[in-house]
Order: structure tokens, then sequence, then C-alpha cells
DNA sequence: AGTCTTAATATGTACAGACATATACATATT
DNA sequence: AATATGTATATGTCTGTACATATTAAGACT
């Protein structure tokens, strides 16, 4: 049976898509291999391959040689979420976007940063403490520690002018990266910081930088009560 | 010049996060076309399109036709983090899963709930409340809205048997889905049902699925405290 | 100067054919 | 019975060519 002309991948996706959602192919089943489809859908294989792929990618296939490609049991949908540039998200509101310097200053840190930065104890690191502001109200707080070893320049950086996150994605592009999205109770210095009373639920990322094996940066991001994070899957 | 074989998408994209991370093509800077690359590299010009169209979706490169590529000036990291199935996020840490129904019962929904899954008033709802048990402590609790009239099937499930959420992932495919997540503090409730002291700041996520533009299940998951959901970029 | 048309160009995609590679399954060996 | 080896197969990828499409830039025409 030849289906009339899918001849593009993006037909072909939406096609296999649509089989999925129908339950035509039910999940745990395996479908037709690549030639077969190609067959079906009178185009090339490499286009039946690219559409697979993507959803593959999507995760409502499983595909591996020689077994073949079978419908996801339970998709494991993934979402992907872009890293807010702080200045963005705000100005991307309509709101006017400002940023406040607490502290920076070259200090010893705690033992946990240390271990999470892989250092050895060595290397100096400054303590940037900020807010960004959105409308005149803190938006987030950010708590930093820059490896100075891994970015000397910073060192000249008037931070009155540009945000140490801005200047750092700009100037010490990293090679990885790991995040953590956690919910965290306002202490009395971050109450402070963010102007609100202690004891509320705040929404936090915390973010390790690496360039290769060296840490870059490790910044704790706490926002502002009721922030929510969203994307779609 | 001709670089040594790199004859491979995978080489090839190697080459070119080398290249950016090293700033020999720094950002904004618009980088050679495909065709001149490709002999660079010593290979076809799909090869590279491969490989850059890879980068790109990272976000390290921006791309358009007849503009050519360039270095993303901020690059907007995606993080893609795979929505868990709370079950294997338990027995992937070799912890024992269990499962307990608080109620499961048809109710009408609070507005909020009918606002979000853009409901009229005509369908019935079943509100399923549970929590998912690690080694015997309570894990995350589940409060859930399940469209009756989008999966009438569910009816006659026995959730002693398997949670909502499995069932509802094999038997009722979605198209799409959005997700938040926020911070939020333990009511007395909460607390019960997580065999936790009030007032701590716990994890959530919020997620309504679709099956095109009908809403099938809204759930808001409340994490035990201390819960970080991790990723890298 | 301003607007429309046209050509040039870089990426996007399709195709057929080929080879590479992982791996399930069958068969042979210990 | 357990282990090693071989083979068939489905996906993974590369190549070279071709055409499609978006978009910039130049030129023609008000």
């Amino acid at each position: 049976m030849t289906t009339a002309n899918i001849n593009n991948w993006k037909a072909v996706e939406a096609e296999v898509l649509s089989r999925i959602h129908s339950r035509q192919w039910e999940p745990g089943q395996l479908i037709p291999n690549e030639s077969d489809l190609a067959l079906e859908f009178g185009c090339a294989r490499a286009t039946v391959n690219r559409a697979l792929r993507s959803v593959a990618e999507s995760g409502l296939l499983d595909r591996k040689r020689k077994a073949g490609t079978r419908v996801a049991t339970n998709p494991v949908r993934k979402a992907t979420l872009s890293i807010p540039v702080i200045r963005e998200e705000i100005e991307s509101r309509n709101q006017t976007y400002s940023y406040a310097v607490f502290s920076s200053k070259i200090e010893e840190p705690p033992l946990h940063i240390r271990a999470n930065m892989r250092l050895n104890s060595s290397e100096r690191l400054l303590h940037h403490q900020s807010v960004h502001i959105a409308d005149g109200k803190p938006y987030v707080i950010s708590d930093r520690w820059i490896n100075l070893e891994a970015v000397p320049d910073i060192a000249h950086v008037d931070f009155s002018r540009v945000s140490a996150n801005e200047w750092l994605v700009a100037n010490a592009p990293f090679t990885n990266g790991d995040i953590a999205f956690s919910a965290t109770i306002a202490n009395d210095s971050i109450a402070e910081r963010l102007g609100i009373k202690g004891g509320e639920a705040l929404f936090a990322i915390d973010r390790t930088t690496w360039n290769n094996d060296t840490a870059i940066t490790a910044v704790s991001l706490v926002f502002h009560p009721g922030y929510q994070m969203r994307t779609v899957v």
C-alpha cells in the first residue's frame, strides 16, 4: 500500500506522530523498518530516517540497530527549557531591568562550594552577590563564586555597567554545566535582599559551569515569591 | 588549507565546538559557509550541514538562509530535562517503590483548574489524590484532575494496581503539554500527606497535558523536602 | 530619494547508492 | 549447559548531485 505522496521529512514526521497518537501503532509495538516506510510513503529512506530520528529525539520512539524501531512504552517526555538570561526574561515582559551589587570580593569559599567546583585549595575565588530588579522590585538574587584562575580578566570588569552573568556568557564560554532546581525557604539574609518577609518558599536554581574540567563559576539564584519557570513538552 | 580528515559529522561538530570555545570563531562572527567548510574538512556538505544543525540546536550557532551562520552572541543554553516517571526515578536509585491513594472521586473542580484545562462547565472530572513512596517514606504527593470525557476508560481502572500517571501515559497519549516548576510552602494538608512538619519549602511541578485541544489531565506534584531536579547543559 | 524587480547566495532538504556498525539470533565449540 | 563464533538485518552515516527557499543586495524604474 502506497500512501499519497509524503515526500518531505516534516510530512513523514507528522504521519508517524499521527499513527502513534491514534494508536494505529501501539506503545511497545515494532513499527515497519525504514525501507518499508520509505516505499510506503514514496520517499527516500534518508527522509524517513530524518523523521524517525526527530521523533525518537522527542522520546516517542525507541530505536536500536538491528532490533528496529518501536513506540516507547512510557515515553520519557523531554522538556527543553532555555536557561534564562535574566535581563532578557525581564525585558521580554516589558518591565524595566536594573541590577545592583551587594558585595564583590575575593574570599575563601565554604567547603560545599569548593567541593562542588572540584577545586584544590589554591584557587582564588571572587564572591559576587547581586540582585536583578524588575520594575523596581527585586526579581532574583544571585550568589556567585567565580574561579579567577579560569577567568583572570574578570578582575578588571566594572560590574556597575554589566552583570556578572552577562559578562561571563560573553567572555567565558563554557563547554558544559550542571543545573539543579529546588525550593528553599527565605532565611533572614535572603528575605532582606529580596525585600520580603522571611519564611516564604522560593524557587532556586543552582548552576555550575565548566570549561572542560575547570570550574568557571557556581551561581545560586533565588527568585522572588511566586516565580514559576514554565515550558512545554 | 585542508585540515586532516574530519569525515564524520561528530568530528565536524567537535571541531566546530572547539573553534567556538577557543574563540577562534568569536561571538557574533560569521563563520565560513558550508561548502567552504566541507572543502576544508574534506567531507561532503551534507556532513557539515548535519554538524552545524546539531550545534545550532544546542544554541551556540545562529543560522539564517543567505545570511549565513554566525556564533551566537549570548547563547541561550537549552537544558533538556526528562520529565520523571516517578516509579522509575525511585527504582533507578535502588529504592523500593510503593504507592497509595488518598481519595479518588468525581468532583466539581475549583475554578483555577477549570480555567487551566479550558473546560466549559459540562465535563465530569475525576479528582485523584495519591502519594508515591520510596523506601517507605513519602516521596511526592500527587493531586490530579482527569477529564473523563477525554479518557472514559479510566473509570474502570483499579488504581491499587497501577498509578494514575502510569495508566495515563500508557493509555492516553498526549500531543502536547505545559509544565510549570515552582516552590510552595507546606500547608497542613500537604505536610500531613508527606509526613512532615508544616512550613517547609517544597519543590512543585504543575503539568497539564492535552490531546490537541482537549485537556486530558492536570496534575500537581509536590515533592518531599530537599528534593532537587537535576540536569546538564 | 523611494519603491519595485531581479539576481545572487547560503542554508534547507531530497534522493539514490553505498558502506559502517551494532546486535539479535542461529550455529558451532568447549 | 555454557561459551564462543558467525551471519543476517535495521539503523547510522557519508557522498555527490540536485532543486527549493529565504533573504540580501544590486539594479531598474518611478
